[in-house]
DNA sequence: TTCACTTATTGTATATTTTACAATATATTA
DNA sequence: TAATATATTGTAAAATATACAATAAGTGAA
């Protein structure tokens, strides 16, 4: 047969994934970045990410290599894009997946660990260049992340776990880079299930404001039941 | 250094694409598929795909794998999710990235080359057990196809050059498995810009409609100056 | 040629959602 | 207690969506 795989020429490239985490802090979405301490790209900053083992199936290792390099545990990952241009790594054809995840930076404690050296929060719109093709990776990413704040109850994995509503306008004017109106956001949210907390916004010079919650069982049943579907 | 990259175990993978065709034809998406002439899966159907060669840009192998299987040529190819699990493939670790694309199916020449023996246009619902697991990937690239016929004006690459209105909405009424208004749906797609061609429908035992084409100059032009954005 | 038939196409009235802007409420601080 | 600053709610107009009816224009049989 003409047609077997030649495995000294096809098995021969390896495979990564790079995983943003997203958070949200001051007003602006910041990317979580390393200090790379090994070659190629050393001392450069980069987006969190490393090969794939053998065995490994993509979901498990995104969180493995995120655990590795930052000690972060128990975030969801979404999939983004595949980047595969064939000189992207200096070292071999490596093809890599991009992973993404929306955290609370506070809640979250990012260590540097393996060979990352350091470890930063970086305002996404501040970010200049990273190593390999990680800024075509980060800019591709965000805009899956502005999707998806748009179409998925995603927004609340970045605020805090109480918040005003007040918070959850800004975030989404920081997102879509417009001004809300006040009123007619408020009327807009009000299908999304959260529980209004018998709380209020603390250390203020102002009247408080009331704290919400998201209350995402009630969320699970309505989606569930067909009966509710976000949109923003 | 102790993170130096051991290149025996990590560069020892391969990747590969698959290209899922769609096209609309008697009212139904079909998927074009192959009949595999070798093993593994030898004699099963299955997506369009093979692995991407070493210096192969993930664009242009997609093109290029689907052109050395099928002779199709010249069409848009949209990437897909991946699939990485480490058991997916018999013969190795192969990582493989969907990319999809919408054709109509009487302008393209599907013969079947290469590898493979035969080729077929089958309804997306109808089909069951592929190679490998092509229907995982079918079903993935399925929702990713209907995603994208609600935001950007792909229906058109489905429908014939000239269509009319009413197979407009049939093609959506399948979609999104829900009956539509008439009335209600030409009003929702007045902004988009179709030609209102001076022809109309023949062969048919009633009043004949109207036949349009997508205008996608004016698309093109209304998407640049930000003052339109399709939806459906 | 006419008329019944079938589907295309348009219209209208109502309900719902969005938008703009104003008014009121309530906590803080001086 | 009043001034201030932001929270919260309300209202009216505009724009969209929905349901359903009416009219138009071809085909094909009498």
């Amino acid at each position: 047969m003409a047609y077997k795989i030649e495995f000294g020429k096809f098995f021969s490239y390896s495979f990564s994934l790079d995983c943003v985490i997203f958070g949200y802090e001051e007003g602006q979405i910041k990317v979580l970045l390393i200090k790379r301490a090994i070659e190629p790209y050393l001392g450069k900053w980069a987006i969190i990410g490393d090969l794939v083992y053998p065995d490994e199936d993509l979901p498990n290792a995104a969180s493995r290599i995120l655990a590795d390099l930052t000690t972060i545990d128990n975030v969801i990952l979404h999939q983004g894009s595949t980047f595969g241009k064939p000189d992207r790594h200096p070292q071999g054809r490596v093809i890599t997946t991009a992973y993404f995840a929306l955290v609370r930076i506070d809640e979250i404690n990012a260590q540097a660990e393996s060979w990352a050296e350091e470890v930063c929060w970086m305002p996404v719109n501040k970010v200049k260049d990273l190593a390999f093709d990680h800024k075509d990776i980060l800019d591709s990413t965000y805009e899956d992340l502005k999707r998806k704040l748009r179409y998925e109850p995603v927004c609340f994995d970045l605020l805090p776990e109480k918040f005003t509503l007040n918070e959850m306008q800004q975030l989404y004017e920081y997102a879509y880079n417009a001004e809300l109106d006040k009123a007619n956001f408020r009327k807009k949210i009000r299908p999304i299930p959260m529980i209004h907390l018998k709380e209020k916004q603390t250390n203020v010079k102002h009247r408080p404001a009331n704290l919400y919650s998201f209350d995402s069982e009630r969320y699970e049943n309505l989606v569930e039941e067909d009966s509710y579907t976000f949109k923003m």
